[in-house]
DNA sequence: CGCGCAATCTACCGAACGGTCGGATGGGCC
DNA sequence: GGCCCATCCGACCGTTCGGTAGATTGCGCG
């Protein structure tokens, strides 16, 4: 008998994975599950990885190495520091539509989810490190002086992920009726705008703690 | 016997669901766990809570009860809306700092943590609906235009959420140093500034869509 | 005291889960 | 055909988890 299916069992199985573990949190997420959606028997996914914790690392390599690519071409453009963060910022917003499972993922270990022995991938690792070096430039802290480019990029980065992933659960009325690709679009616009406005016009720190 | 420790049982068990919820999630955390934190035996948490899921949403009540009160009160109050919505974002980034287990467990819903037959709370679904009402106030989009009254909200609250939540272990470095006070009068200061930012000035958004 | 009642304990259960074992299947290759 | 090897399967194991049953303790009160 044909196995079931094309044969990139393997890849079908960490695509699987990737859905079950964003939108079920690692502990949450049954092998059972995963191997019941690919088709396969569970004993299966044992042969192509070698525990669940495994299996979990796999799904964020595959998912940090391709981020790791784009990131990198990015950061490898011409262009002045504040350009590049925009450019960030838009391939964020791409990986977070395109992606949103492996997002939720993100999100959650940023929450504290994880298999009890974790670590961070290598590409992840050195993703982030880039990036740091990037916002750490003097020249991106003149162009947004005063404020911290460390809290502006973190802030609109979980601004756009928060959005994305959360609204709909927070307000569905708002997002339910129109399709992703609309949704995308105001979103990014509104991200833009945020970001716009904060690059000029001078500090308002003295109305802010008027306000308070 | 002396049963262990002072009277109010119902109430530390609440605490400390509440931090396992936060911190390992729904289907990660162990009664066992939490029992034992209490200092008491697994068994006595039925005799509190029918169920896992119960003693969830009443951790969840609890929550919602005390945000429904300090909002209602913060939109009784005078003020123009764009002043309520300024009022709003600091009780919640004081809500954020003071329980952080609470804020994650939001989170976690928000990305599909639940038990399986979950329905929101009465109280949390009445707070939202007073939100939105402000939010959906002609004088707020006329304070804020062009920028969507909707998305600035709810935006901004995902920013403060997920610096305080994620921001320390994306970037330990960064946050793990100085002292929890230090940590949110910054982040304070830069949401106030984005804020104070986005409500003055004209639209960018010709130059925003020159940089695509 | 002695009765009731709430709270807590010890001990256990059934189900579900992660993981293992040994065998079946079937295609490629000589 | 005959063999190999990757793939996949059905059945099973040990542990853990949510939940239950029943006994025990101790306090308040007539």
């Amino acid at each position: 008998m044909r196995p079931q299916g094309p044969r990139n069992t393997r890849q079908r199985i960490l695509e699987a994975a990737e859905t079950a573990f964003g939108n079920e949190g690692y502990s949450g997420t049954r092998l059972h599950h995963i191997a019941e959606r690919v088709g396969v028997q569970k004993a299966s996914l044992f042969h192509y990885f070698t525990s669940k914790e495994h299996l979990y690392c796999a799904v964020l390599d595959e998912g940090a190495g391709q981020a790791e690519e784009i990131v990198k071409h990015v950061l490898e453009s011409e262009g002045e520091p504040i350009d590049k963060i925009r450019a960030l910022l838009r391939v964020c917003i791409d990986m977070v539509v395109t992606y949103p499972e492996r997002t939720k993922i993100q999100l959650r270990q940023s929450l504290g989810d994880a298999p009890p022995g974790f670590q961070p991938t290598d590409a992840s690792e050195r993703m982030l490190c880039l990036v740091a070096d990037l916002v750490a430039s003097d020249e991106l802290a003149k162009s947004l002086s005063p404020i911290d480019p460390f809290a502006f990029v973190l802030g609109l980065m979980g601004m756009v992920a928060f959005f994305f992933t959360s609204g709909p659960v927070v307000a569905p009325s708002w997002f339910g009726q129109q399709d992703a690709a609309s949704v995308r679009d105001r979103i990014e616009r509104h991200v833009n705008e945020v970001m716009e406005r904060c690059l000029d016009g001078q500090s308002h720190a003295a109305k802010s703690s008027a306000v308070l």
